[in-house]
DNA sequence: CTGTTAGCGCCTTCAT
DNA sequence: ATGAAGGCGCTAACAG
């Protein structure tokens, strides 16, 4: 019931402990900035004492308000649910410590408006900067922040209207070599199968170079690879009915003689693809269909599903350095960082096995 | 380059508000705080076209060091990458909108020290209330909050020591119903497999919970069974000696003609043992070896696994249910909230397969 | 080396 | 119905 010292609940503040230790404020804030050096060591000491008998925090609110500086970032984050997501986050929040932020982290959970609402909040904690994975936010709401002067880094996607720092996967190089790899391996019908653009850059790029790849190809001819053909599926997640379409697609190609692959644009896509071909064919369904995606998920080295992972770690810690040069002051033109992503290869793109050849 | 308006860069603050819309700083926040009707309808015309002149927002810091609450809850989370968190995390996030709470998320990534200091740093941000899910949190680090008149509300797990509102899935009567249904299903050699205890309280629970089930069964002979026999696998996920030793014991069981079924605590454990048997047993693991488990991840449907499925979203309410009343004052005995987990059959724990019958 | 003073942006009596 | 003044906890000149 009672506590050792008489603190009736409320936290202690400095004038508090400026009074325990018998001096002023100003020597107690001195002590919590480190100005060590220009205090007395028998002050010093006195303060130590006064600070761990009371045990007092020094309000982060507060000191934000008098210098104007709170050390808040803010991290919006499109879905969660998506592993992609933890991993970029998990960068984030390294670089955030090691630069002395406090993360606040957002969760917009696929909803557009909470995003809209997450935005201002950010702005309404005088957040010092955002990054921000977005999900459909328009440049107006953006401009929420930027209006304030608050710096912010896409990740992932860019947002139309927005010119400002990204950063994210290189997905032309990546959907090449993806490309790449399902040709040598012999398959020479490629699917790729991607969400409804909507406002996600990333899904429009993939899909550009998806088709720009295939068409190389055909020119070139080059490796001895001919005849590779590839098209290109929408699909939205929350509708079974192209998941049909798509099927009939794989039946008629096999019904040819081609060796199919199916490329999910994303990891999301891919889990619904693999549900799907496993609800179809069964439980060896691996044997029927090739299928690889761009995001190295959890269950991918379960299923042996061939992938492109991406550096998602070094985004979000490439996140936080963009952001904290602007947050310093840094005025440079807006940068765009494209990383690497790596082919993991696994059995699903091993043996194309046609339907003539079974 | 230039706004529209003149600010330099610089937020509005409610002095400007006031001083564009000719009038003082009390009636501005008079209008803030929805103490309309108090306003002539004139004035309040006025402060709104100032407030959009100027693109204002109030600053919340500000408030919340003045009228002493900033509307913040800290949300611990121990580890993102498991599902289990995210699924709570968004029903916290949704139930404290509801409450008018912004949610500061952190994410411990199941490292002890990045817990402490989080938990620090939220005290020092004065969260209103914190809900924990603990990793290795002992009493006296939560007592950083609750000696301030924190209130704390613990998800999943206890912590020693600690009294307080606690919410999470009803273990007992989850491993006894999953138990039930693998005896029902005809395996008579159960294997119980869980990470280190540590300072997780619900893994204890859940393993003694499995030696109770397993002991009352035995009493009881009841629906006909006996015979069932349980044993308990402490597996440490990043150690793969006790890999060879849980591969050992349902060697020996099969050769005894045992059915053998797996039974891992959380959807970690589940993961890294289904890699591993389709390490050792190829593709079609699933038919040597039956394999359960408490959290219905995303790929359990792909993999065909039956699950406990926990109640996660409502967890996250709940939890932020208490923390409201306590926050607003309530002055309860701790409470302890344990909501019920769903069986969801798959192939995994349908045919069990002894060896005598290959 | 140390204390005094004046705000940061906002809310809240208390007058008017 | 409206405004003026004081203070939340802290920092940053400015003296001493």
């Amino acid at each position: 019931m009672a506590r050792d010292n008489f603190s009736n609940d409320r936290r202690a503040t400095i004038t508090d402990v400026a009074r325990e230790a018998g001096t002023g404020k100003t020597s107690i804030s001195r002590y919590l900035n480190g100005e060590t050096g220009v205090l007395s060591t028998e002050l010093r000491e006195r303060i130590e004492e006064a600070i761990a008998k009371l045990d007092y925090r020094p309000n982060q609110m507060a000191r934000g308000l008098k210098r104007g500086r709170n050390r808040l970032v803010g991290m919006l984050v499109a879905d969660l649910t998506n592993p992609y997501s933890v991993e970029v986050l998990q960068g984030v929040e390294a670089a955030c410590h090691a630069y002395g932020y406090m993360p606040l982290i957002c969760h917009a959970a696929n909803e557009i408006d909470l995003e809209r609402r997450y935005l201002q909040l950010l702005s309404t904690y005088r957040v010092e900067g955002v990054i921000v994975n977005a999900l459909g936010v328009k440049e107006e709401t953006l401009e929420t922040l930027t209006r304030g002067g608050v710096p912010v880094v896409l990740v992932d996607r860019s947002v139309e209207g927005v010119i400002t720092d990204m950063v994210g996967l290189d997905n032309i190089e990546a959907v090449r070599m993806a490309v790449q790899h399902l040709v040598n391996q012999g398959f020479d019908e490629l699917l790729f199968i991607v969400q409804p653009y909507a406002q996600v850059s990333s899904r429009r790029v993939r899909e550009a170079a998806f088709r720009d790849t295939i068409g190389a190809l055909g020119v070139s001819g080059a490796s001895g690879v001919s005849d590779v053909s590839g098209a290109t599926i929408v699909l939205d997640l929350d509708n079974d009915e192209t998941l049909a379409e798509i099927d009939g697609r794989i039946d008629a190609a096999q019904r040819r003689n081609r060796r199919v692959a199916l490329f999910a644009a994303n990891a999301p896509v891919a889990l619904r693809l693999a549900l799907h071909l496993k609800e179809r064919h069964g439980a060896d369904w691996q044997r029927q269909v090739a299928l690889m995606s761009i995001d190295d998920s959890e269950w991918a080295e379960l299923a042996g599903m061939t992938t492109v992972r991406q550096p998602t770690y070094t985004i979000g810690e490439r996140a936080v350095e963009f952001l904290h040069e602007r947050i310093e002051g840094a005025v440079v033109a807006p940068r765009e960082c494209l990383l690497p992503g790596e082919l993991v290869v696994r059995a699903s793109t091993s043996a194309p096995t046609p339907r003539g050849s079974t």
